[in-house]
DNA sequence: TGCTATAATGTTATCGATAACGGGATCGAT
DNA sequence: ATCGATCCCGTTATCGATAACATTATAGCA
């Protein structure tokens, strides 16, 4: 039935009349063949359409090119994919290829399991682009285990000896705040996500600080937490105009609970910025088309995914060469912060939306390098 | 250096002092091995902790339980995301795993050696789960492609003998216009996505015939093509306006473009759903909470991700048993319809916005089984 | 001429598993 | 006592490739 009719290296070496030896000293380019068989084998191998199996080679070379992705929540929000996009453009630049595991949810639970089937298939590294919540982490140290191959770990607070790479949060945060301080507004509320996700503890630290930097307050019922969905939103803005009536912004740890702020504004009569500022954080593809557009962190996630792979292949050549191991790094990466209408209060409203000024504001908002 | 330190069968089986052979047949739980020795060996790969290698089954067995995924646009918009995961979740259950490769883009160029990577790692089926757009899929034919393995299409027009998973775009359009059609809107516009792709052409399809259907004009200056994003759909809505000013209904082939047509709807005073009715396409997570509620057709890619798990299986399945294959089919699933206050003309101004009764509203939407 | 260096190719073992077959031990039936 | 069936387990070949070593042929040089 489904047979797979590919040739194989022998049927190759029988047709040119050589030994499978020889045929595997013409795929890889190995110099010890005389110009007459290499060409008279390539010949061959064009014609049969031959392709080395990727399967045996792994076996023998004990070296698969394959990396294992272990990611979570793509249905629910496009963060995660972006960086799986990236994970796909660099190993296919990089000419390895992606097993891709998806967790059932964001908890590590049948964590040998997983690792078991990865470590089956000979992957050369994983990377573990699971956000970091609870304490779905604190299997790392665990020596059973250890596995003996290369990992990265992405979107999580450093740690030692283990490399990571993470959008710097705290950064994105600090961002944010500094330019509501900047457009003049005083009291500065603020939506965090759920607290139990590190990446929403660095947004709301950046929060904190960036107050009391400022001399401002940071009370407690200044803060109230979402679950990053939209829902949550509405319910955290009520809540949080009630427990803190003379706001006059709001950071809002996502472009998703920021809708809702928006939303809330509409409907009870609130002018976004002059009644209120708003800045959010992800810069959904959407944001720049909400009412008002939405100042916003925007985090590169899809190069989140992009450097993982980078450094993971300099782990396993390392490995491969015999070299010294880099001592592991901590890799953050600095988010952009996105200006747009939604907190301008200096400006006023005689300034009306222009596209054009806003595409030029994006263009030349913040960059750190 | 990263040699793997998993043991392999050899070790277990000199550790119990038996064959391979016998610890072949006790991994796989063949009959013929005495209870004691079965005991004995399974004490020592409980103790070494060993896992048989899938790449050497897949070598010798000729049947990886792999299955190559091919898709593309990740990173632009969470459909294609929610399919991986549907596809993820669903080979998981049946115990596949997943290689994953993205295309750069849309259109299929390189796709020999997409496929020589996919079979060189033998895979035993593959999903195409890249959008039919312009020509991207008159490859399928080429007999030079002819791959002798299991391939399910998603997401495009059904073909003869082909097996094809797909959402019912016409349906979802029917679905938005008919009720557009009964809440009394007389003047229907469209925004359509780029017309080279068949989601775009199949809704908009609907927009056309459903107003035919109602004996509504369809002129073709009712219909701006849009290119699914938000930037697009603004500049859409300011052409259709101009082109169609007695307009009281746009029906927008995604939600990204509706967002744009609530911004320009809120900054030139136009109130919707009185004075413009608005259906999107795709039930972003936000759209529940945009300014107003945006009615919309959800599509359950996810599921779309599962069905072509179970379909390539069946298939793989078949093959192997030797028996008759099923003729290929298409299938087609139905979106659904949410009806949210963006389109609630009938119901003017007086019933104010609620969350519970959208969510009901939400729950008894239209389906279709 | 004889010996070694080099080039070109083939042989054998191996990666980690399974299929196919073989063979010894045990047991009951003839 | 002989035969065959059954149970249990080992041997050998194999999947598709590569590494390490072996072999042959040719050339170079004293």
């Amino acid at each position: 039935m489904h047979k797979s009719f590919r040739p194989t290296i022998k049927q190759v070496a029988s047709a040119a009349g050589v030994s499978t030896q020889t045929v595997s000293r013409v795929i890889n380019n190995r110099p010890d063949v005389s110009p007459e068989t290499r060409k008279r084998v390539q010949a061959v191998i064009e014609q049969l359409d031959y392709q080395p199996s990727a399967l045996a080679r792994s076996l023998i070379r004990q070296r698969s090119f394959t990396l294992g992705v272990v990611t979570a929540g793509l249905r629910y929000y496009i963060g995660p994919s972006r960086t799986v996009s990236g994970i796909t453009g660099a190993a296919e630049k990089a000419g390895y290829s992606l097993l891709l595991k998806e967790l059932p949810g964001f908890d590590a639970n049948n964590l040998e399991q997983i690792f078991q089937t990865l470590l089956s298939r000979h992957v050369d590294g994983i990377i573990w682009a699971v956000p970091e919540v609870g304490d779905n982490r604190s299997w790392i140290n665990r020596s059973s285990l250890d596995l003996n191959i290369p990992m990265v770990y992405l979107t999580m607070k450093s740690r030692e000896n283990i490399p990571v790479v993470s959008i710097d949060n705290y950064l994105g945060g600090q961002l944010a705040m500094a330019h509501l301080i900047e457009q003049g507004y005083q009291h500065i509320g603020h939506i965090s996500g759920p607290l139990d996700w590190w990446e929403a503890r660095a947004r709301k630290a950046a929060w904190t600080d960036s107050l009391k930097e400022a001399h401002l307050e940071a009370k407690d019922e200044y803060c109230v937490e979402g679950n990053w969905s939209s829902l949550s939103g509405l319910q955290a803005i009520k809540k949080l105009y009630q427990q803190y009536p003379g706001m006059d912004a709001v950071f809002v740890a996502n472009d998703q609970m920021s809708v809702s702020v928006m939303l809330y504004a509409c409907r009870n009569g609130i002018q976004i910025p002059t009644d209120l500022g708003v800045a959010g954080f992800d810069n959904l593809t959407e944001s720049e088309f909400y009412f008002p557009p939405l100042t916003t962190v925007e985090q590169d996630q899809y190069n989140v995914g992009e450097v993982a792979v980078e450094e993971i292949i300099k782990i396993i050549e390392a490995g491969w060469t015999e070299q010294e191991p880099a001592r592991p790094k901590s890799i953050m990466l600095a988010p952009t912060l996105i200006i747009r209408e939604s907190s301008l209060k200096r400006r006023g409203k005689k300034e009306v939306y222009s596209e054009n000024k806003f595409q030029a504001n994006l263009e030349k908002s913040l960059r750190r390098d």
